[in-house]
DNA sequence: TGGATTTCTTAACTTAAGTGAACGTTTGTG
DNA sequence: CACAAACGTTCACTTAAGTTAAGAAATCCA
């Protein structure tokens, strides 16, 4: 389990025993089960997240309904906003099955920091890529009809549709149930 | 000119004057005149930019015409995801008017990290902070309709609808300037 | 297991966005 | 200054998404 944070680190920064013993200290790794609320509405929390196996989804109540705008699987990070900002959090973060997280705080990241300045670095590089990716994606929303989003759903993380249900596919695509539904009958008519 | 850079760093730490001088030894400032491209499509480019006064936007060429995902004002970064992937670029960068900007590259970044560890703090908080701002509007995005969208756009950066054509507003809202067009004259007469 | 809830689909109707085209206005440039 | 290009608006028409409602299928869990 470990290993699997061990082995994305490497991607970005190499490890010493001592930095890996390092960080092994900190208890950071936490099962969640699937359904489990990690963050709610209106709180303030400090803890962020990332998922070595399983899926977090974010999400918000508008009108009284869930909306998915986002899907972290393995490997993926989640920041909250609150965390950043100090200030009540605009949305949900809950297990969409059971899920293996590490859950760290800024604080446990300032004292990594100073003892191993590497892991700033590693820090530092995997927001700015997050922040280029994040960026790619908004364009790709915006110049993308429905349809079209689905499709590269399909194309770039089937997966996806596997794991989640299809009513949270629809509003992480920026639509309703029914529009989605719509989209995949008339896309079976074209095959 | 330089004041305007070091106010905006002093948010996220403080500089002594030798800092300062390792900053202002490299010669980042550049001025661009209103429609000036600084990234095409396919190009590789290692330069990032930061905005001290006036406006860039990204764009993409989709189909035959411009569809502008992005804007980008005073105090606010464009790191292009070509310098981050090392691919082409899938987009172009222009001046939306006069502008003055800083142009640095990961290697002058890397050199200054070196000497001064801070440089690497103060762009670390800065990518956090825009990731998570990235994400929130994205979510906003998502959930919101093309009419919902223009009426904050009008609440939170009215000053953007001042000085971008009409036109590059509306792909930056993801509809037609058609679709723009009416929804203004439909606001206009529910008031 | 069995009832309740959630999930997905379908359908009819409404609303709004996309499309193509025309037209007047503004802007920029030779 | 005059012409061309770019820009914004309007219109008629098409297409697709939102809405409301209902029902079937899958799932959850007591």
């Amino acid at each position: 389990m470990q290993d699997l944070l061990f082995n994305f680190i490497s991607k970005f920064v190499s490890l010493t025993e001592d930095e890996k013993k390092a960080i092994a200290a900190f208890d950071i790794f936490r099962s969640v089960k699937k359904g489990t609320v990690l963050l709610k509405e209106g709180q303030l929390s400090n803890n962020c997240y990332f998922v070595l196996k399983g899926c977090l989804r974010t999400y918000y109540i508008i009108d009284g309904d869930e909306k998915t705008t986002a899907f972290y699987t393995e490997m993926e990070g989640i920041t909250p906003h609150c965390v950043m900002s100090g200030n009540p959090s605009v949305y949900y973060i809950a297990a969409v099955e059971d899920t293996i997280i590490t859950a760290s705080t800024p604080e446990m990241e300032h004292e990594t920091f100073a003892k191993f300045p590497k892991f700033e670095t590693l820090c530092r590089m995997f927001s700015e890529q997050e922040l280029a990716k994040s960026q790619l994606t908004l364009d790709d929303f915006k110049t993308s009809s429905p349809e079209q989003r689905y499709l590269k759903l399909l194309r770039n993380r089937p997966d996806l549709l596997q794991r989640v249900p299809q009513h949270q596919i629809a509003s992480f695509l920026g639509i309703t149930p029914q529009s989605l539904s719509r989209i995949r009958t008339r896309i079976s008519g074209k095959t």
